[in-house]
DNA sequence: TCCCTGTAGGGAAAAGCCCGGG
DNA sequence: GCCCGGGCTTTTCCCTACAGGG
């Protein structure tokens, strides 16, 4: 195995306010610290090197994790305040072989501590929730700049995070280890496995798995555009398609490239854009080999090569005059 | 100067999936 | 528990502008 960049336990936590914390009784304490460890074990054992903070020494201790004043999960240390004032959102990378790639999390920077290995903590056991939860935060996520990391964080991730203790009676997908919190909403993902699509468009054939999903495919044939910019009076049939639109307008720019800072306004120009540091080339010509960054770069080409077919049609009717 | 390429801004269309409310 | 609407995120393709090099 390769080893991994380190990863501070607060990465895999889960936040509860100390109301919520409150409401658990013991033994929901105890899973809670069991869960957490287990998750530490997971990374251990996925090669991620995990930074010993005094929280994962509380969980070894079976300590209390809420103390006044302090708050959840939050350590003693001395040095703890300049280490959360040094927190970076900052890009880890690392070789496997001779491709790097980069994890693109939110990693909060320790400078002062060391990476401790925990390798005494036992063998994973099985697939959980908690490795579901845990391997979505290490999946590819686009590096979100600071601008933008409170309201983020304020949205999905944090829920996410507080979901995760309720998520422990939830229903598991047997093929992908994803949870949900009832039944139809397994059934409905598991409908991704099965390729069931139960809603389709009478009147082109696409078929969808969600009833809505289907309603909004049909403003593509409608041509409904039931959003509008209140600034120029664009419109759009999705209104997500609207707030991306609205950008252009406010400058918001919440897409940063972890290598260069540079920021952009929507996700698919940053992808665009770290193709020029990967130097990946994914559109290939048919007629010469030569590749592109872009698509479009790759049709303005396919263009040139019109122009050779027609010099030599031009060229072979001369020859036959 | 022309041609070609690299790069980025932004539009259009779309898909997948989650969540809260009824 | 289920359905629905709304929202978030991402993707692909496209047209285009601009800069730089041969
Ligand atoms: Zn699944
Ligand atoms: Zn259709
Ligand atoms: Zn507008
Ligand atoms: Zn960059
Ligand atoms: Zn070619």
């Amino acid at each position: 195995m390769q080893p991994l960049e380190s990863v501070i336990f607060e990465d895999v936590a889960v936040d509860f306010t100390q109301e919520e914390w409150a409401l658990l009784e013991t033994p929901q304490r105890k899973l809670y610290r069991d869960v957490m460890l287990e998750n530490i074990s997971h990374l251990v054992s996925l090669g991620y090197r995990i930074c010993k903070s005094d929280v994962t020494f509380q969980l070894e201790q079976g300590e209390e994790l809420w103390s006044e004043g302090t708050g959840f999960l939050q350590g003693q240390s001395a040095g703890r305040e300049s280490a959360i004032q040094n927190e970076e959102m900052i890009a880890t990378q690392h070789t496997s072989g001779k491709d790097t790639f980069t994890i693109m999390q939110l990693q909060k920077f320790h400078t002062q501590e060391d990476p401790y290995e925990y390798n005494d903590l036992g063998a994973f056991t099985h697939s959980s929730i908690v490795t579901q939860h845990v391997l979505t935060h290490m999946e590819k996520k686009p590096c979100i700049s600071k601008q933008y990391q409170k309201s983020f964080s304020d949205q999905s991730y944090v829920n996410q995070h507080k979901q995760l203790y309720t998520r422990v009676k939830s229903y598991e997908c047997h093929l992908c280890r994803k949870t949900f919190s009832n039944c139809s909403s397994l059934r409905r993902h598991e409908m991704t496995h099965t390729g069931e699509k139960p809603y389709e468009c009478h009147i082109c054939g696409n078929a969808f798995i969600q009833s809505s999903d289907l309603r909004k495919h049909s403003l593509t044939h409608t041509g409904e555009k039931p959003y509008e910019c209140h600034i120029c009076g664009k419109a759009f049939s999705q209104s997500s398609n609207l707030r991306q639109h609205q950008r252009t307008h406010t400058g918001e720019q919440p897409y940063e490239c972890c290598q260069c800072g540079k920021a952009f306004s929507k996700c698919s120009a940053l992808r665009r854009h770290e193709r020029t540091h990967t130097g990946e080339k994914p559109y290939g010509c048919h007629l010469c080999g030569k590749a592109f960054s872009q698509c479009s770069a790759l049709r303005r080409h396919e263009g040139t090569h019109n122009g050779e077919k027609i010099l030599n049609a031009f060229s072979k009717y001369s020859d036959l005059r």
